[in-house]
DNA sequence: CGTGTTTGTGCGTTTTTGTGCAGGAATTTG
DNA sequence: CAAATTCCTGCACAAAAACGCACAAACACG
């Protein structure tokens, strides 16, 4: 078995169950405990999980350690929050995903917006919730305690079921050659029945993520309609994207 | 367990009870004392609780000078949650509405309990996640910003499908007459569903709930199996009760 | 091809960490 | 003030991590 293979599995493993112990590892890839902890260790430099004494976590575990924490780069996910809600408009049928940048749009949607939103992130159920004129439905299944939103086939099938007017996908890595990826398996699944049920799929994602990938491939570039970030659309990194046939706001 | 893990556990129950006594975390987790000491000691270092002899309390508790903004009866829903507890083991398929009583069981799980919990209540689902063992699923549909819960046909059907071991429902009016009754025309839709999907039904409702009705009739009495209140089994009130073939706990 | 280098992995040994226990000190409580 | 808890300190012990080393496979390159 490959390292990068191993540390994906383990990855995997880490985002299903919120934590791994090194020992139960250990014996389920059949190498040396040794080993585990480099991968982890690895993987924690890279942000990737947190590494304990005994095994790791994931990263949504330490959100609960420090609940007040500001969100990563929250600025800019305001401004790209601005941009998206420019696209919604009244009596429109919406997708979201999960993600803090979808969170940040919730949160900043006008008072007077009557709109119907559609999510299995729980987070930004609550968000939509206090919204006084929206509609909010909710798509169940089990729940990822790792991601915080609703995966499974229940889940899919629903997502598959309707076609919404748009879609908002809180995006992790998005590169020329890879369309975009994620790192959660579970989640991929779900951003893919969503984006095949939209009419339009809009990507929303921090300068910083974009030319980068993650171990799982979600879809390729041309199944997206737009692209936000929150540089200018004139900026030079844009530039490929626009070129491949992406509209970038 | 690894010690980061019980660490949130402990935060969490902090952050919901305002206080913890060491003594009643050591049997909950199954550590000793001198461990849950040493959580309180290091969490207390980090600034997330502040710890007393005894225990820890939740650092609003000391902030805000005004202590009584407990939930209403909160102490009674904490003595019915115990006894709710009490029926359930490890592998149950559980069913349960929404309400400050399930809250309060929910709340009130112990940590090593492994058991598959399915409710459309926002609030309950929220707790249910920051469980460590526990499987979570969420019933989707159109939320209900009223009940804070899922409502409508697709709940519904959802429901319909399953056969849970056990459901428990919070409580808003039961008397001998009309049986169970509520207020909220879609909760009673879904919670009628719930009876009829579970082999085991339970009541939680506090005494003064007993005995009165509310416009809208969920179901007879027959159709329940166990009713618990924070008053002992023999109390007087209970008598007609068990008259009728209810087990009061 | 051969040889040096890098990389990935496992194995002891030593350190560190996590946990429980015992006994005495400190504190609450009635 | 006396009894009962709870806390602290030091210690023991097991589990896990860190470190250094060995070795083999993959790779680099003249």
């Amino acid at each position: 078995m490959l390292k990068k293979e191993r540390q994906a599995y383990i990855l995997h493993q880490v985002n299903l169950h919120n934590k791994v112990l090194s020992s139960s590892l250990s014996v389920d890839i059949n190498v040396s405990e040794d080993t585990i902890r480099r991968d982890l260790q690895e993987l924690a430099e890279e942000g990737k999980v947190i590494k304990v004494h005994g095994g790791a976590l994931s990263h949504s575990f330490s959100q609960v350690h420090f609940p007040v924490n500001e969100v990563y780069s929250q600025s800019q996910k305001i401004k790209i929050a601005q941009k998206a809600i420019s696209l919604i408009s009244n009596g429109m049928f919406i997708l979201t995903s999960g993600g803090t940048t979808i969170l940040e749009m919730a949160r900043s949607l006008p008072p007077q917006l009557k709109a119907t939103f559609i999510s299995g992130s729980i987070a930004a159920i609550l968000e939509y919730m206090h919204h006084p004129n929206i509609e909010v439905i909710l798509i169940g299944d089990r729940i990822s305690k790792s991601s915080k939103i609703t995966v499974g086939p229940e889940a899919i099938a629903k997502i598959r079921q309707m076609k919404a007017d748009i879609c908002f996908l809180g995006t992790n890595a998005i590169d020329l050659q890879h369309g975009i990826t994620d790192n959660d398996w579970e989640v991929v699944q779900l951003k893919r029945a969503m984006i095949e049920s939209s009419q339009k799929v809009v990507c929303l994602s921090i300068a910083e993520k974009i030319n980068t990938f993650q171990p799982i491939h979600i879809c390729e570039l041309n199944k997206i309609d737009m692209l936000i970030t929150e540089l200018p659309s004139d900026d030079p990194l844009m530039k490929p994207y626009i070129d491949a046939g992406i509209k970038v706001l």
